[in-house]
DNA sequence: ATCATGACTGACCGATCGGCCAGTTTTCAA
DNA sequence: TTGAAAACTGGCCGATCGGTCAGTCATGAT
C-alpha cells in the first residue's frame, strides 16, 4: 500500500547511476560539448529515449555528474567559513588538492564548459563555491595574493586535467609542493 | 602580363584578414567549438560560401588565427636551443610571460580545444613547440621541477584567459612574480 | 568594348544534434 | 492472475552543422 515511497525503485536508480557513469566517463574524455546523447545511452546500454526519461536534459545530466563534487566543495566552504584566517587557509590548501585530485574526472568536465560556464545555471553553486575557496586559499586581502591565489587553482586545476596515469598520491604531493611555493606557506 | 604574381591581390587579402579578424574573436569570446562558419561569415560580412572559398576549412580558419602566436613560439624555441641551459631558463620564463600575455587571445582559443588537440595537426607543431618552452622553463632534468615547470604554465595560461580589462603590464607583472615563486628564480 | 579570370554567393546536401511522443514491455501490489 | 503504473523504446521532428556547387558579379588587361 505504497506507506514507503521513500525508497528508491532498484530498476530506476541503477539505469540512472549507470547513466551518470557512462556520462561522466564519455565527458572527462571527450568533453561534455562533444558528447552526444545517443553515446551516453549506448554506453550505459539503454536508449537516448531513456536517458531523456530519467534526465530532463542534457545539462541535468551535467548537473548529476557534477553533483558529488559540488557537494564536496560546498561542504568544504561551510568548514572554512567556522575557522580563523590562517586555519581556513590552511584547511583550503590541504582540501583543495584532496577535492581536485580525487574529483579529478570533473576538473576535465568543467574544462569544456568554461567559455559558456556563466550561462549554465545547473554549475553556477559550483562556481560560486569555487570562489569561495579562492578566497580562502589567499588568506589575505592583498590584491595580489588574491590573483596568486587564482594563479595557484589554475595550474592545479590545469595539472589534475589528463593526469589518470598517476597515482594519487604522487599528484597531491606535487599540488602541496607549488601551491605552498606560490603561496609562500612551505 | 602577369609578370608580378607575387602581389597579393587586394581585395582577397583584405577579405582574408578580416575573416581571421572576426574569428579570432569570435573563438576567444564563445569558443572554436561554439562558432560557426556562418557567425564568422556573418561578423567579416560576407557568406559563409566566401570563407570556405578562402579557406579550406574550419580547421584552416582556425591554423590562420592561430599562425601568428605559433611562428613566435617557435621562434623563441629556436632562440632557447643556442643558450646555455641556464640562460634558456631565464629567457623562456622573461618570453613566455611576454606572449602568453601578447598572444593572451590565442590562449582562449586553444582552451576550447585541449580536448582534441592530439587530432589536429594545424596546432601539432605549436604544442610541440609549448613541451620544449616547458623543458627549458624548468631547467633542470628532475622530474619534480619538469611537473613544476608544467605547473607554472598552466597557472599562467589560466590566469591569461578571460582577462582583457587587466593591462599588459599588470598582468606580466602577475605571472612573473608566480612563475619565479614556483620556479624558485626569483 | 570585350572577355577571361578572380571574387563571391544562394541554394542545397547529408549528417548529427537535442528533444518529443505514442506505444510497447516490464514490474509488482492487490 | 490481473491490471495499472513504471520503465523503456523506435521513430520522428526541427534546427544547425560543415561543406559543395553551379552560377553571378566585379575587375582589369587587352
Amino acid at each position: 500500500m505504497m506507506h514507503d515511497m521513500a525508497v528508491t525503485t532498484p530498476a530506476r536508480e541503477r539505469t540512472r547511476r549507470e547513466i551518470v557513469r557512462q556520462a561522466m566517463d564519455l565527458f572527462q574524455a571527450a568533453g561534455y560539448n562533444a558528447t552526444s546523447l545517443q553515446d551516453i545511452a549506448t554506453a550505459a546500454g539503454c536508449s537516448k529515449a531513456t536517458v531523456l526519461y530519467h534526465f530532463s536534459g542534457k545539462p541535468a545530466v551535467l548537473a548529476a555528474v557534477l553533483e558529488p563534487a559540488a557537494a564536496d566543495v560546498a561542504a568544504l566552504v561551510k568548514a572554512a567559513a567556522e575557522l580563523s584566517r590562517a586555519d581556513a587557509q590552511e584547511l583550503a590548501i590541504r582540501s583543495f588538492i584532496d577535492l581536485a585530485v580525487v574529483h579529478r574526472g570533473v576538473v576535465d568536465v568543467l574544462q569544456d564548459i568554461l567559455p559558456v560556464i556563466e550561462q549554465m545555471p545547473e554549475v553556477a553553486q559550483l562556481v560560486a563555491d569555487g570562489m569561495q575557496l579562492s578566497d580562502y586559499l589567499a588568506g589575505s586581502d592583498d590584491p595580489l595574493e588574491q590573483d596568486l591565489a587564482k594563479f595557484a587553482i589554475n595550474g592545479l586545476l590545469g595539472e589534475c586535467r589528463h593526469a589518470q596515469e598517476r597515482t594519487d598520491d604522487d599528484l597531491r604531493r606535487l599540488c602541496d609542493i607549488a601551491l605552498r611555493r606560490i603561496l609562500r606557506r612551505a
